[in-house]
DNA sequence: GCAAAAGTGTTTACGGTACACCCATGC
DNA sequence: GCATGGGTGTACCGTAAACACTTTTGC
């Protein structure tokens, strides 16, 4: 019984990525996979998903969701296993903290549009999350967990044209994100970074939101 | 490795009902609980779901989708096992075809409003599908798979007050649903039972619905 | 003819969407 | 002063929601 994790991380330049890693041993060695391994005893299934991501590449999961459990005989070479896949949402702060060890031989960032060849049947687990969270994003907001604890607008909003895959109108996703009143605006302003008028910061209010959604209120972009 | 289904049911009378055996052997002598049991080997999550259902309670599910993966050690007392959990949709007709065999004393249909104790945490898997079925619903066309293949319009509109658990309106119901386009009228009448005028029958168009689906229109009551 | 359930339209209010110009900074 | 990115308001349209009376049957 195994677990696997699939890992995003948002950066502005090179926007949705998933963390894999290069297997070290037989099967599919020297290949790239999914962060994940066999569940301890007397260990639940979330705990063995954030131990082994800390092990293979020193990333501590914030926010992490049960996606699906692959089963299928013959998905591992080796014997019948079943893995219970997660998916996990990492701050772009964090993005960059990374570090290879037990059976990983390299770690590393892959943008969603890029991927390389996967091990196993790692491939389906990656299309079953990226599908997964394209269309939680849009009703709950888990997207702040791939941003950092202040942000720029600007910033949600490029996040959320990345995942949606579309453009979207500033105006219109700024009022109705405002609108929902989960962000507070911060005093600190981004430091500018080259060009253009620096950007106020915000905060989500994660106490208001489930305040208000206790009350009935609806996350809905 | 195990497999539980919570197999939802609906009748006009009892509304939306979930089938539980009365497990033969311990632990849990006697009591309710989900049907289900062990992985064979090479065979897939469906498919032991589907086999464990129709050995416990001769129902063949046809509407079959993974639910959750419940794993905490402690959950089995006898030994550490991972329980898939599916949810399945059984039609109107099929509801009385019951009978119980292999390791069940019994099977019977529960309203969900009157559940008995359940064994395991089966109680929490039963909550995690109504919750599913219930959000499910909203935005798939789930709820023809719980009635026959031709239902009074009435009908429809019961479910979905009895599983969304808040009066509809009749008037807006129907142009909603009928606006999707993916009812087709049938010329049968049902015959009355009782008092009150005889209804139309309606079908659920399901190759439409996948057309117009992947046209980008979108279901949503 | 009356009780019970099915069938059917219109009006109003709100939210979604389209759309363009000014502002603050770095160089 | 110009290039770059951030910040902001209004008008229209379409759909959601509120709302009640007529029709068909059994008894």
């Amino acid at each position: 019984m195994a677990v696997d994790a699939v890992v995003f991380g948002y950066a502005k330049t090179e926007g949705v990525s998933v963390l894999l890693i290069r297997r070290k041993y037989a099967p599919f060695q020297e290949g790239w996979a999914l962060p994940g391994g066999f569940l301890h005893d007397d260990e639940s299934l979330e705990a063995a998903v954030r131990r082994e991501l800390e092990e293979e590449t020193g990333i501590r999961a914030p926010y992490l969701e049960q996606l699906y459990t692959f089963g299928d005989p013959g998905r591992d070479p080796r014997q019948r296993v079943l893995s219970v896949a997660y998916f996990a949402l990492v701050k772009s702060s964090r993005f960059q903290e990374l570090k290879a060890s037990t059976d990983a031989a390299d770690v590393q960032w892959f943008p969603i549009g890029a991927l390389p060849k996967l091990a196993f049947d790692h491939k389906e687990i990656v299309s079953a999350a990226i599908a997964r969270v394209r269309a939680k994003i849009r009703y709950q907001p888990i997207g702040f967990e791939l941003l950092d604890k202040t942000f720029p607008f600007a910033d949600l909003e490029r996040l959320y044209s990345a995942l949606l895959d579309r453009p979207i109108d500033r105006r219109n996703f700024a009022k109705k994100m405002l609108a929902l009143g989960i962000l507070d605006e911060t005093q600190e302003v981004a430091k500018s970074e080259g060009k253009g008028r620096p950007s106020k910061l915000f905060r989500f209010n994660k106490k208001r939101y489930e305040q208000l959604q206790k009350e009935g209120m609806n996350f809905e972009i």
